[in-house]
DNA sequence: AGGGTTAATGCATTCGTATGCATAAGGAAT
DNA sequence: ATTCCTTATGCATACGAATGCATTAACCCT
């Protein structure tokens, strides 16, 4: 009771049992009735529970799934964290929780720490993975699964949004809005999201013949998108409508707008995002924006993992799945508008 | 090379000495300039690196933090989680993250299972604990610090912000400001957080010769909020000013006020927040409110559970970090008014 | 009652690293 | 050169649970 440490043969001892049949009542593999109810007895006694590295050794199985994340300012990411936190615990894997930016370095001693304890598979969300990184998983066994973000030859399997077709999607609302000067603050250039977005978008517009305004690279960065903000409203022919990569800066960017050029949205300016965080349904945003699947692309991320995990042969795959744009007040509602 | 697995004994091998020389190379323990580089060579050719499961087997330090948080949509716990990820890194720890509502049921079962992996120690982010769990981690042997609410008598250490002086302050400022019809929408009235802000108010208006119009519940929460700012609204002789429990139901109240009661801030309505989490010097709220210093708190708690793990028998400490009003335009601020 | 089958259990070993102990090697001092 | 001390290194064991194998108990059928 007062003892710190209890183990499988203390157990083991108060049942009159050796320490295997412990394991096996803890495990699950078979026991008779009996034993099972005097190790169960001895067990609760002493308090006794087992211990998970020792478990993790011999079965090399740590349970353990390391999630590396990059930014955690950006309301997407604690909520998609909490989903994923709560899907993996019910299937009876931990969370190993690191942070890292966009910095390639870190990453990478970030993910070497990860296999070090001996993660069953690793998570990444919005990170790089350098060609360097991606073989040392490999070699050591580790599937990886990139949560919104994409990359090409990597291998990896990744999960995201139809980010093409859901910048098409803005492209087509707000030409359909009559907007004849659109310009698009876009998700960062060195991720896969930004530029499908952009691509999707700028697409879009073509179909419908127009080409953008102007693009600046908002590096998903609130100060860079303000800069981009202001930049966009000096020109002699400002924007009608502006299309931001995400609603993290497209809150930034509605800021710039209202408070510090007095605009109005959407009658100056149509502002539309991209996530659909729950900040954008306030009301003080009321943002127009394309929703990102939070629930479903985590659903689909645990169950690529966990497959993964359980036929390291699977081949990698790329999930994307499709939002709907939520409109709200912050764009010019084309007339007789159904999506 | 392609081998999945390499072990301590590999190197051993390749480096022609034994597996202990190995594991005191890797373990900082002395050994020769000449065997060190032998064992560093073999060791890179070889791509080992050591197993940490292991290693936290033998030395009975798993160099694991257990993380328990309630709350992720409260932009005031991811920043929180951040920072201490960051500075627990820094000093080799890592965190093994579990969500918990305000469940009991589920924060007994999710701290077993932080047990189970040996965590060195737990911090807790919001979330109560049972008596009967704190016995558990004392025979465990684990620290606990609370991040954010404090127990009385359970011997945990913990780490908030002057709670109570906060709330005075609030009073002081809106007193001064020349409200006289002040409510407050407390802070769930379960946290010592919530209790002790609304006891400084209290007492801060006494002292200015105030009562509170009224006080709710919010519960920490942004519907619970919106409800009650109705209520309050509702009443034939409303509020002319509200304080808030926290940032996160303020900005519900701002939302509920401006949209959907037509009122404005802080002409009609003065808001006053606690917190001061990122999003309340965003423009579209502009929150007053009070700070709590997030980086001194992270630090004081990697601190204190650090130093507990070191010295177990060091006693609990209870710290209390005081932060700022900081003054923005959600409320009336008083002629001449300097904090 | 005896042979055969199945279920239960214990023994011994394993996972990969750290560490106490004993021994060997190296160096300094006389 | 001998002794003494320091520093390195290897050997063996330990951490705590899981598991293949062998043994034993239990049961069933004829």
């Amino acid at each position: 009771m007062i003892n710190v440490k209890v183990t499988s043969q203390d157990v083991a001892s108060r049942a009159g049992v050796s320490q295997s049949a412990v394991s096996r009542v803890f495990s699950g593999a078979s026991a008779s009735k009996a034993t099972i109810a005097k190790v169960r007895k001895a067990a609760d006694e002493l308090g006794y529970r087992p211990n998970s590295l020792a478990r993790a050794m011999i079965t090399g199985k740590s349970k353990i799934i390391g999630l590396v994340v990059a930014y955690l300012d950006n309301q997407f990411y604690p909520i998609a964290l909490q989903r994923l936190s709560e899907s993996l615990q019910k299937q009876g894997y931990h969370i190993l929780i690191f942070t890292a930016g966009n910095d390639a370095e870190a990453t990478q001693k970030v993910i070497e720490e990860l296999i070090d304890y001996q993660v069953d598979g690793i998570i990444t969300a919005s990170v790089g993975m350098s060609s360097n990184l991606t073989q040392h998983c490999a070699t050591a066994g580790i599937p990886i699964v990139m949560f919104n973000r994409g990359q090409d030859g990597s291998g990896h399997s990744s999960i995201t949004s139809a980010n093409v077709e859901g910048g098409r999607k803005v492209a087509e609302f707000l030409t359909a809005g009559g907007h004849k000067r659109i310009a698009h603050i876009a998700g960062w250039e060195g991720s896969s999201t930004g530029r499908d977005r952009r691509r999707g978008f700028t697409e879009g517009l073509a179909a419908n013949g127009q080409t953008p305004l102007d693009i600046i690279d908002g590096m998903f960065d609130r100060a860079a998108a303000a800069a981009a903000t202001r930049t966009l409203m000096a020109r002699s022919d400002p924007p009608d409508a502006i299309f931001v990569g995400n609603d993290h800066m497209a809150f930034a960017v509605m800021d710039t707008l209202r408070q510090e050029l007095g605009l109005r949205i959407p009658q100056d300016v149509s502002v539309v995002g991209y996530d659909d965080v729950p900040l954008a349904a306030w009301g003080a945003y009321d943002l127009t924006t394309v929703r990102q699947p939070v629930n479903r692309m985590v659903e689909a991320t645990v169950e690529t993992i966990l497959a993964k995990i359980e036929d390291p042969a699977r081949p990698a795959q790329k999930i994307e799945i499709d939002g709907p744009l939520i409109t709200r007040g912050s764009a010019r509602i084309p007339k007789g508008w159904t999506p």
